[in-house]
DNA sequence: ATAAATGCAAAAAATTTGCAGCCGT
DNA sequence: ACGGCTGCAAATTTTTTGCATTTAT
């Protein structure tokens, strides 16, 4: 149970309630979300759809959500505070989406090793496609 | 060096000219491209945006080509017949896009013991993001 | 010949921008 | 009170669709 006003202030973001309502929605989802579906499940007056393109591109940014694109052409947005490092395997045919809790970090390291320009790494995403057993 | 046209047809493909000047001008490119970059390097009479949409969609399915969303919001298509499986770094400030040739396979197979609900990986992709030397 | 592939035009969906006013600090 | 944040409206970019025509087999 993080304390997302605090975690905000701290990456000096002002702790909006747009923004805490926002991070409180993607943190019950369980789930990576679309803007769409964002807007989709929020509930009372209706979010701006620029505003949370801005939020969210910023929040990436600063590494206290993550942006994932799952193949669909469309960006989808996660925050799991209380959740490890993680990935996903998604479902070619209905989209549906599963959390890989696997994650050999020492990759990272590699990469790095054997790159001729890059230097720092500050994230990555790994994505696993198939089909779901009820898709199969 | 492979056979575009051979490759097609193995795909049940009709090895159209389109196909096959799409194929190529990916495969010399080196590095994924977006829809908008593949029509800005056609030569010639201009490429339709559907087709390509279209052309490329199938052509991923089929596993031909790869689809890569380098969370930059637009899709990327890769097609390296003569190179190993592969996964990219990605500049977060450029853009600038690099190889990267370690890929531990086995990943895979640990992913589908854990999975619950997935039997059948098709494909997975793994990006890195990072900053290049020059932005640094 | 015929079914698949393309081009064209237009629509739909996703994302970005500018600016005025609001709200957190 | 200040400056960051938001909402609104509109533009831009990306992606999809329908249909007539062309092209590969």
């Amino acid at each position: 149970m993080v304390d997302i006003t605090a975690e905000l202030r701290s990456r000096s973001f002002r702790a909006t309630q747009g923004r805490v309502r926002l991070l409180e929605l993607l943190n019950a989802a369980h789930t990576p979300l679309s803007i769409r579906e964002i807007r989709r499940r929020w509930r009372g007056k209706r979010v701006d759809q620029a505003t949370l393109y801005r939020t969210l591109t910023d929040l990436a940014q600063s590494g206290m959500v993550r942006q994932l694109d799952l193949n669909s052409g469309i960006v989808h947005f996660e925050y799991t505070p209380d959740s490890p490092h993680h990935h996903h395997i998604v479902c070619t045919s209905c989209g549906r989406i599963e959390d890989i809790n696997t994650c050999s970090t020492e990759i990272t390291h590699t990469v790095l090793r054997k790159s001729s320009h890059f230097k720092t790494i500050s994230s990555h995403n790994l994505e696993f496609f198939g089909l779901c057993s009820k898709c199969n």
